[in-house]
DNA sequence: GTCCATGTGAGACACAGTATCAACTAGAGA
DNA sequence: TCTCTAGTTGATACTGTGTCTCACATGGAC
C-alpha cells in the first residue's frame, strides 16, 4: 500500500509542525497504519499492534488514530454493512473506492461530483457545506483476475 | 416529517408481503421512527420508546430497525462526526442531504451521479456496484431564517 | 378455537471507544 | 550534557451500542 506521507518524514514533521510530540507510540502507529493494505478495521489494527507492538496500549492506539484523522493522515470511512474503517490519505480533498473483493481502496478525486452538488443546492435551496462519497464495487486487477 | 409507507398502510403490506407478521411491537416503532423529526440516532429513538412503550424490548427495536431497513422503509447514514443515524426513506435509492442546524434531512436522487460513477469507472476500471453520497450543510429554511 | 412458527422481552454478553490518573519522556532552554 | 515541564503514555475502569440466547407470548393460517 502507498501510504504515502504517513511513512515519510512528513508525517514526522506535520505532527511538530501541530505541536504534537514525535513519540515512539505514535511512530509505530504510524508503521502499522503503513503495513495495512488498503483500508483498515480498529480491530484489526489492534491485532497487528498486539503482535507487533506489545507494549502498545490500546488507548494510545485510539488517541494516535484520532490524531493523524485531524492532520488528514488517516480518513475514517464507512462501510455499507455498517461497520467503518480507516484509509491513510495521499491527498487534501477525496474519496473513496473500495474493492469488495480485495479490499483495497482507491483515492478518487471529484471527477463531476462539484456539478452534482450545485445541482442539488440549486434544486432545493440547500448550501452544501460538507459531501461524503464512497464507492464500493470491484477493483481491474480484480476483475482481471477473474476474467 | 413525511414517513410516507411507514406510518400508512404500506408498511403492514410490506411486512406480510415480505412474510413477516404485522405485530404490536412493530407497530410502535414504526410509529416511534414516523413521530421522529428529520434523522435520528438510536439512543434518540430508545429514550423515545422509554417514554412512550415502556414494555418495548430494547432488543426488539434493533430488531424493527434491521427489518425496515431490510425492507427500505429506514436507511442507516453516518453522520460526519463518526457517530450514525438512521432516516426514514419514501423512494428506493437516493442519498440523503442533513442540515447540521435544524437536523432534517432531504432526500437527493442522483441527479448526475451516474456520470460521476462512469466516469470513475472509465479512469480506474473499477466496476461500481454500491455507493453512498451523503451532502451536510443548511436547509433553505435554516438559510432564511438567519438572513 | 387450535396449533405452531415467528416474534418478544429480559438479561447476559461482546466489543468499541472514552475518561482518569500516576508515571514516563521528548524536547526546549540553560 | 543536564534539568525541567508539559505533553504523552499504559493500565484500568467505565459507558454506550449492538448482539445473542432462551423461555414465553402471540399472529395468523387452518
Amino acid at each position: 500500500m502507498t501510504v504515502g506521507h504517513a511513512r515519510g518524514g512528513s508525517l514526522l514533521t506535520a505532527l511538530s509542525d501541530a505541536g504534537a510530540r514525535v513519540t515512539e507510540p505514535r511512530r509505530a502507529v504510524a508503521a502499522l497504519i503503513g503495513a495495512q493494505d488498503g483500508h483498515f478495521t480498529t480491530a484489526q489494527l489492534l491485532t497487528a499492534a498486539r503482535l507487533e507492538y506489545p507494549g502498545l496500549g490500546r488507548a494510545t492506539i485510539f488517541r494516535a488514530l484520532d490524531l493523524f484523522t485531524s492532520l488528514g493522515f488517516v480518513e475514517r470511512m464507512d462501510l455499507p454493512g455498517g461497520g467503518h474503517a480507516w484509509v491513510a490519505c495521499e491527498t487534501a480533498h477525496h474519496h473513496h473506492a473500495i474493492c469488495t473483493r480485495c479490499g483495497r481502496s482507491t483515492e478518487v478525486d471529484d471527477h463531476g461530483l462539484a456539478d452534482v452538488l450545485a445541482s442539488v443546492a440549486g434544486r432545493s435551496g440547500f448550501r452544501v457545506t460538507t459531501h461524503r462519497l464512497e464507492v464500493f464495487g470491484t477493483c481491474a486487477s480484480c476483475l482481471a483476475a477473474t476474467a
